[in-house]
DNA sequence: CGCACACTGTGTGCGCCGTACACAGACCAT
DNA sequence: ATGGTCTGTGTACGGCGCACACAGTGTGCG
């Protein structure tokens, strides 16, 4: 019950300090760390971020790092947590299905833009401030629904996870357009190789259909997101209807 | 289009290879070191398997490994594909709902096994024969349905993602029970703590309201998979009405 | 007012990692 | 038989996370 029952790194996170004390005060704060690790992986991919380098970057030594963060694993806390930032305010004025739409799409925005996000292991369930945040965004989305807390925290969830599913699977190739063309191109190619139909007929059929010029992917980029999430969305949908 | 396009791991996975070469015989087989590393891996997590453990574990020098893959990246492959085995068959005589949901709960299973498949960043589309061989059984299960080629895959995907998501987030703390009702309780105590209602309205009432005991993720482990699956499942069955 | 001491950032060093590279021996095609 | 290629081995390098001892700093207490 008591707060300091926390890990060190939530606690300086929701800004839950002790008192003054003696000795030096410290050169800087851990959202320095947590900007200086953020810029090293936009720019490298998650690879890039060890603790020698954030050091470096913030011109210190790398075990001054130690008395903001535990281990790296805090590190991972911190960047998380400064790079998601504040969420969208949901509009009281839509439907849920509005709303929602628009965090999921805020949120996909997100993880395009900070792609070592989904690399990191996801060891706790969120309790950083701005992951509560995205999180009491995506509830209030739901405001209205005869859907009960739980049925929107699972609701949440779902979307959540698809999100990240999806995101997951087209940032392989993160480089968007004539890039990703091929990539698409070049798998549909290895796919037609190597799903024989016998062993495969399904795969095969579908791959070597004449309609569809391409599958896989790609779609995902374009209108694709929206489809797969009106899926999802359909399917609590008919939980809401199921409800009233 | 010719094979040999193919990076080498796969080529080897897929028993494409050379005709007879000089040079002495290799000593063992890419599924030895799939077997080393996946029991190293499952009982270390994804951390305990390094390139000197495995090759320890098979009685040889570290860079002997080399000489059948090509990186570390490469060994995941292999781990990956040995891991999942066989793919359930679909059963012609269940609906299409049935048969998808026994695809997810053998997939699930799979990956409560092995949890440190999901820890593995997933670079590039599946390629590998085990691998295939689930794509094609959870694409047959959509069988007698109005859906499009390219809509089954969407749907596969989803199931996918949903099965990967959920079992993510419930396998933070993989001992069951006690464990994890522990864990839960840890969990929703903190969230009281933080969310406080005057920045977390929606978070807070769902953590205090009276009735339920607790919220989250465990629930997920009990009846709550079936229940997001199922949710999935009538969006899906929402777009299939749609095309009939 | 001064001082004890907790706390700061620093330097050194350890063990582990992935893997590049040179090498000696094993084996097949000729 | 023998040339050439592939085998597994040994050594070495740079980078990693982090334990630990250390000198300097600044506050609260006597």
């Amino acid at each position: 019950m008591d707060e300091t029952d926390l890990p060190r790194v939530l606690q300086r996170l929701w800004g839950i300090e002790g008192p003054a004390r003696p000795g030096p005060k410290p050169a800087f704060h851990l959202s320095d760390i947590g900007r200086a690790a953020i810029k090293l992986a936009d720019t490298g991919g998650l690879a890039a971020v060890s603790m020698s380098k954030v050091a470096a970057e913030l011109g210190f030594t790398t075990m001054s790092l130690y008395r903001y963060v535990d281990a790296k694993d805090d590190l991972y806390v911190v960047m998380l947590d400064y790079a998601f930032g504040e969420p969208p305010a949901p509009d009281p004025e839509q439907g849920w299905r509005e709303r929602i739409t628009a965090w999921a799409e805020a949120f996909r925005d997100g993880l395009r833009k900070h792609p070592w996000i989904l690399q990191i292991p996801l060891t706790e369930p969120p309790l950083s401030p701005h992951q509560l945040a995205w999180m009491e965004s995506a509830l209030q989305a739901f405001d209205g629904t005869p859907l009960t807390p739980q049925d929107r925290l699972s609701s949440m969830i779902l979307v959540n996870i698809y999100v990240r599913g999806t995101v997951q699977l087209t940032s392989n190739q993160l480089a968007g357009g004539d890039e990703a063309k091929a990539a698409d191109r070049l798998y549909n190619q290895r796919l037609r190789m190597l799903a024989t139909p016998d062993r495969f007929p399904t795969i095969a059929a579908g791959v070597n259909q004449p309609d569809a010029v391409e599958d896989l992917d790609v779609d995902f980029d374009a209108g694709g997101f929206h489809d797969g999430l009106d899926t999802v969305l359909d399917g609590i949908q008919a939980r809401i209807d199921r409800k009233s």
